[in-house]
DNA sequence: TACATACCTG
DNA sequence: CAGGTATGTA
């Protein structure tokens, strides 16, 4: 193969990684704002207003990857990423919102009521004032009510019907002040069919397998009404009932089906899937994708930032654990869209969760613990960008210290080009395809310290280091010499072109300084190449050390200092003789110097890191 | 012609 | 440091 379509490969190559690496580092920042604005909707909206102010404080922005990086993380700790990502997604609070904010658009007696859900939870002027926002709004409560299971509807219309007679005495006892004038009349007009449909209702929950626990005189205990209910205002058990007959209202339309369950099931269904395709439409043409779900739970207490509101409503138990699959699942539908962009331009999609209306309001009482076996990373399939995000900030955590403890001089880059390529060697291209992505810098001691016989696929920064170091011995390695000292690479064509190509350019940088060295020499009138000498303090040798040694952690060899004389000399010589008229007047001191090469010491050759 | 290296450029 | 091109050599 020629070097020419070498080249073109790695050209190619080149130019994709650039990108990814570019994309990477300047989302940086994106990609932390974007964090904070998942975490700004996450919860209820209600306390998106604190949240905000961290997000404003940081948007402005900071052009320092390493600072963002920082910040991100002292940020991330905070909003307890991990977790709040399932907890925050729950069922139960998206459910309740959602199906009520859809209960109050479709029903009629909702006419000239603000949805309760609006009202009461801070979010709905961004829900309302966008109708975009509301449709996602929309896509993701149905999803989330999906998760929540027709079965586990059904208990909490069941249990709605339930609490229809003690409604109706509180009422009585208390009058209708505490509940508005059409609250009343829907009392009265639907208490009649609330009647026949809990007994259906009631029937169906017996007859439901999957509704153990919940028939009548074993509720769930989440739906139960016992202390909970007590604990509450007479404000909060209104709304709670009046949210509770949208749900029944829903319910009546299917009153006369005989498969109530399959029946709501299929609707669900089907609108999930009409809901998701409008989504995917909608995100695609107006932003990128949203993957941010790191919501945190820490930071809104639904209890505060919905209490005394309608938020408080049902817990849909065993579902809340599930809605995060199901979200994520249907995330993942459109993650998985096919996207000409490079995978991480979708990591700066988060920061467009700012401009996303906020999560429904979480209704406390609900049991967010994530079960142990099934930890947030079990839904890498679900969404992988928002796996790579979140494994930048575990990388962030554990990774950084690693990382801090190699190279000083490479601390940002290496940095990014680290993260990037365990990213994509996790998730988008194989090690294999990064074999002629020339400067992918595949940190070997992660590699290493996973399976320390497997041998590194890339070059890596310490690579590098070494063969600089190599540089002292050797300005001409052979290939034997190369592979004798990079052992732990598995040599290709591209990784030696690659070591050949940093040994020229070494001697390039070598040659040059030898050059300038020297004709600073004759202008300065040194009439004796004897007097030309290169010590460890001599100023050409700083600047070969800084080159090849930079962290001087090093002990140069005194033969390198002899190469560096000899080859100052010789081009003292040349340049005084006028042989430098000729355009290949160097080749013949090339010659003197390749012959000079020392062997390596047995220490490059048995131990990967200088 | 294939390959290696130098040179130039970004 | 790497890509591209030019040049020299076998």
């Amino acid at each position: 193969m020629s070097g020419t379509s070498t080249n073109n490969e790695s050209v190619s190559s080149r130019r994709i990684f650039q990108s990814l690496s570019q994309g990477n580092s300047t989302s940086q920042s994106v990609w932390s704002k974007g964090m904070f604005s998942s975490s700004n909707t996450c919860l209820d909206g209600c306390p998106a207003v604190h949240l905000c102010s961290h997000q404003a404080d940081y948007v402005p922005s900071n052009s320092d990857p390493s600072d963002v990086y920082e910040t991100s993380h002292s940020y991330s700790d905070d909003m307890l990423p991990d977790d709040a990502f399932y907890n925050s997604g729950g069922a139960g609070s998206s459910s309740i919102c959602s199906t009520q904010w859809e209960l109050n658009r479709a029903g009629d007696s909702t006419e000239g009521h603000p949805p309760p859900a609006s009202r009461s939870c801070g979010h709905n002027d961004w829900n309302l004032n966008d109708g975009h926002h509301a449709k996602r709004a929309r896509v993701e409560n149905i999803i989330k009510g999906m998760s929540s299971c027709p079965a586990t509807l059904c208990t909490d219309v069941t249990r709605r019907t339930e609490e229809l007679p003690s409604h109706q005495e509180h009422m009585q006892r208390t009058g209708p002040c505490s509940a508005t004038h059409d609250q009343t009349e829907q009392l009265e007009s639907q208490h009649q069919q609330l009647e026949r449909l809990r007994t259906k209702f009631q029937n169906v929950d017996q007859a439901s397998e999957a509704t153990d626990g919940v028939k009548e005189g074993n509720h769930h205990p989440c739906s139960d009404s016992g202390t909970s209910q007590e604990a509450l205002g007479d404000s909060d058990r209104d709304s709670e009932i009046y949210q509770g007959w949208k749900r029944v209202k829903m319910m009546n339309y299917f009153q006369s089906r005989p498969a109530k369950i399959k029946l709501m099931a299929d609707v669900l269904k089907d609108e999930l899937s009409k809901a998701v395709s409008r989504s995917v439409d909608y995100i695609f043409k107006s932003m990128p994708l949203s993957l941010a779900h790191e919501d945190s739970v820490g930071d809104a207490s639904p209890q505060s930032s919905c209490k005394g509101n309608n938020c408080r409503l049902t817990c849909y138990g065993s579902a809340v654990v599930r809605v995060p699959d199901v979200q994520t699942e249907a995330l993942s539908l459109v993650v998985q869209k096919p996207q000409p962009e490079k995978p991480d331009k979708f990591i700066p999609q988060s920061s467009s969760r700012a401009h996303l209306p906020p999560e429904p309001p979480v209704p406390f009482g609900v049991d967010f613990a994530l079960p142990e076996d099934q930890p947030p990373e079990k839904n890498q399939t679900a969404v992988r960008q928002h796996a790579l995000s979140r494994a930048q900030d575990r990388h962030s955590e554990g990774g950084q210290a690693t990382f801090n403890t190699h190279w000083n001089s490479v601390k940002v880059r290496s940095k990014v080009n680290a993260r990037s390529v365990r990213r994509l060697q996790n998730h988008t291209l194989s090690v294999g395809q990064l074999l002629c992505l020339p400067h992918v810098k595949i940190e070997p001691d992660n590699l290493m310290k996973t399976n320390p016989y497997m041998l590194n696929e890339g070059l890596s920064t310490n690579h590098l280091k070494k063969a600089k170091l190599m540089f002292f011995y050797t300005r001409y390695p052979s290939s034997l010499v190369l592979k004798k000292c990079f052992h732990d690479v598995q040599f290709t064509r591209c990784i030696t072109s690659q070591l050949i190509k940093w040994f020229s350019n070494f001697r390039e940088f070598f040659y040059i300084q030898m050059e300038k060295f020297a004709r600073h020499a004759l202008m300065e009138g040194v009439a004796d190449v004897r007097g030309l000498t290169v010590g460890r303090e001599s100023e050409l040798f700083r600047a070969l050390n800084v080159h090849y040694n930079k962290a001087n952690d090093f002990q140069v060899p005194d033969r390198f200092l002899d190469v560096a004389e000899i080859t100052l000399r010789e081009f003292y010589i040349a340049i005084s003789l006028g042989k430098d008229r000729d355009p290949s007047w160097k080749k013949a001191i090339y010659k003197v110097i390749c012959k000079l090469d020392s062997d390596v010491p047995a220490d490059f050759q048995s131990h990967h890191t200088g």
